[in-house]
DNA sequence: TATTGTTATACTCTATAACTATA
DNA sequence: TATAGTTATAGAGTATAACAATA
């Protein structure tokens, strides 16, 4: 690639960083054949799984939806047994949803398929190509976090 | 990182890659402040930027939707001034739908601001994580066509 | 008869506003 | 009075089915 003389190194790498995160971004999220869940289900689903139990309001603060949003998304994962909700031990406002064992079961499922997409390319790619890859994938998650 | 003993390296290399992938693409979906157009107002119009004018059908193939939707889509877009149609030359039930000078300007403002975001974080990490960067762009990009 | 594009209609997801129960 | 959660209602986005115009 080339960089235009006036442009700042870190301009013209953000630009290609991004249109190659998005883009690739776009293709791991189409490979979900199963559409039994919606994208805000799985992402919620997965919430629940990296934190352990919260409440709704917690929930959908992670999500970035409004409560009366993750009230309806959380009667969805409900009926379909993928999380349950306790009533919170000392405040009788609150509830605690948290995945089922059946939920955790589903999740796993749709990690798998999707990374089995993935895994298929990498292997196509140069052992150089993928250790560029894996130093990558730490800075990467690194600018994530901020 | 780890890697668990009986996985293969590729799998857990995906598992990573798709991870940090999928969080840094939300962050930069989440850039967007400017509300006055839709996400997929704004991925048709670049894919219009990038490809050239198009008749609806195969603007709604490139995008993956139905073109009853990508219908209502160019509605919105000519109605702000994005987009021009023109009858096709020789075939009548065809239309060609371009991007407007407005509508090139906008997407350019769009994409630095989403760079400024991450511009910003690439200032702040070390010359040689950059580097790791700018090697893996050119693989992650290669991935994504595929 | 097949193809391109549009209109009619319905469903999903999300939002704001109003309401109920509890602190 | 404030907070957690839900219900009521509306808007955006997309889908399928039916229709009009043209090849």
């Amino acid at each position: 690639m080339t960089y235009a003389k006036d442009m700042p190194v870190d301009t013209a790498l953000a630009s290609e960083l991004r249109t190659t995160v998005m883009r690739l971004a776009r293709r791991l999220r189409n490979q979900r054949t199963d559409d039994s869940l919606s994208l805000s289900q799985i992402a919620a689903l997965g919430t629940l799984v990296r934190h352990g139990p919260l409440t709704p309001s917690e929930l959908a603060a992670h999500e970035r939806v409004q409560p009366p949003s993750m009230t309806r998304l959380l009667a969805k994962l409900e009926a379909a047994g993928l999380v349950t909700r306790t009533d919170h031990p000392t405040d009788g406002r609150q509830v605690l949803v948290a995945v089922s064992q059946q939920g955790l079961d589903m999740i796993k499922a749709d990690r798998k398929r999707r990374d089995a997409w993935l895994a298929q390319r990498l292997r196509d790619l140069t052992p150089e190509d993928r250790e560029v890859l894996h130093r990558a994938a730490e800075v990467l998650g690194r600018l994530a976090e901020q």
